[in-house]
DNA sequence: TAAATTTTTGACCAAATGGACAATTATTCT
DNA sequence: AGAATAATTGTCCATTTGGTCAAAAATTTA
């Protein structure tokens, strides 16, 4: 239900505006809105400035574009979270998911954190409605799932703003990250993976439950 | 041994670049290095653009000053950990002092997140050596206790990631939280508290220690 | 193919911004 | 007090940048 506007495009229209948000993903994740310019935009995707502004009107529209086009996207694993499914399993999935966008889509992670990080002035609404509503429902189904004794007790807000926080670390601070470990890419996500796996079996297991998935390297 | 170069300073070059310094973390850390002006930075210290240059040569070098200032500070707590301390109270103080730090210096730390998400370009020198090298020594003081068996198996670097991520999510992207949690800021970060306190002691603890610091509420 | 429409671009503009500088004011030193 | 030094500021400048616009080029339509 996103992307409305494609349709009464041109085959030429389509092409150029899709160039034209890729460069900007580009330029906006590593530049953040402000200090990203349409010059560097337009060298990005080989395309003029005023050409540029011939598909759309301004900068902060080009930005605009882009990340709600992205939010969808970004948004779509916590509604993969099925409160039929095994509680573990799912949380796992979902954190499986964040990683994979972590590694695989590190310039959307940047340029959602550097919103965000600058007090998310396109976002807020969205943010304290969409947002948090699915975020409302998704920790009712983990208070459910605790009362029904299949899951640890822990807070499901903080429990998501934690996987939020560790998944996309690899991604936000990538550099931190690999100025200290100096691993290729595969190695790292391997043992981020495995890290936060123990990491989530212990928070949400019961502690009989432990012994059985903890295993001594 | 960090502010050296306060040495030959009167009283009043003391007072205002510690003023500039002041105006310029609430400037920087809102809106990054580039798109953080010297009029800003002027209009919140409530002095003029060139008197501002007159203490400093550059914007750049306001911001490396603040930043290189902060940075001992910002790196504290890791010192602290100490290899002569019980494991888990070692690291449950240091998640403590760092969610501290992001309490009570939020500007601080979303400064430093902006630096590292666009790229370190003024430090990953030090991240690459500095940093690094104290971090090393802390994961092998972890992988001893680790070998003596008071501690769980965990990857010290994986779980340095993980508090930095987790504690300090709770100031870089305070909007967010704020946007989901309508809760004060004490509240807020007791609660942070205690989920962290549970988490680590369950990532840390052996399953046999576990059952005695489950608490149900 | 010729007219109509769409796309592209070079040239230009106004505002913002980092910074220079000489002149003025305040402070310190003798 | 008066000279010397330090601090402050108004004015100015060059560059960057978002954006305009009219003309040219390319494409589509009839």
């Amino acid at each position: 239900m996103n992307a409305v506007a494609n349709k009464n495009l041109s085959r030429i229209q389509r092409e150029k505006r899709s160039k034209i948000q890729k460069a900007a993903l580009e330029v906006f994740s590593e530049y953040g809105l402000r200090s990203a310019t349409l010059d560097k935009i337009a060298t990005a995707c080989g395309l003029t400035k005023p050409n540029i502004l011939y598909y759309y009107s301004s900068k902060d529209q080009i930005y605009f574009e882009v990340l709600n086009g992205l939010l969808d996207e970004w948004v779509a694993p916590l509604h993969k979270i099925s409160k039929e499914g095994e509680p573990i399993d799912e949380l796992l999935g979902y954190m499986k998911a964040k990683l994979k966008m972590s590694k695989q889509k590190p310039k959307e992670s940047k340029l959602f954190a550097n919103e965000i990080l600058h007090g998310a002035p396109l976002m807020q609404n969205i943010l304290a409605t969409s947002l948090r509503q699915t975020l409302d429902e998704k920790v009712a189904v983990i208070d459910h799932w605790v009362s029904e004794g299949k899951l640890a007790n822990v807070s499901g807000y903080h429990l998501f703003f934690s996987i939020w926080a560790m998944t996309q670390h690899y991604a936000d601070f990538d550099v931190q990250v690999k100025a200290i470990l100096d691993k290729n890419e595969d190695e790292l996500f391997q043992e981020a993976e495995e890290y936060l796996t123990n990491l989530l079996l212990r928070m949400l297991s019961f502690p009989t439950e432990l012994t059985v998935s903890t295993k001594s390297s």
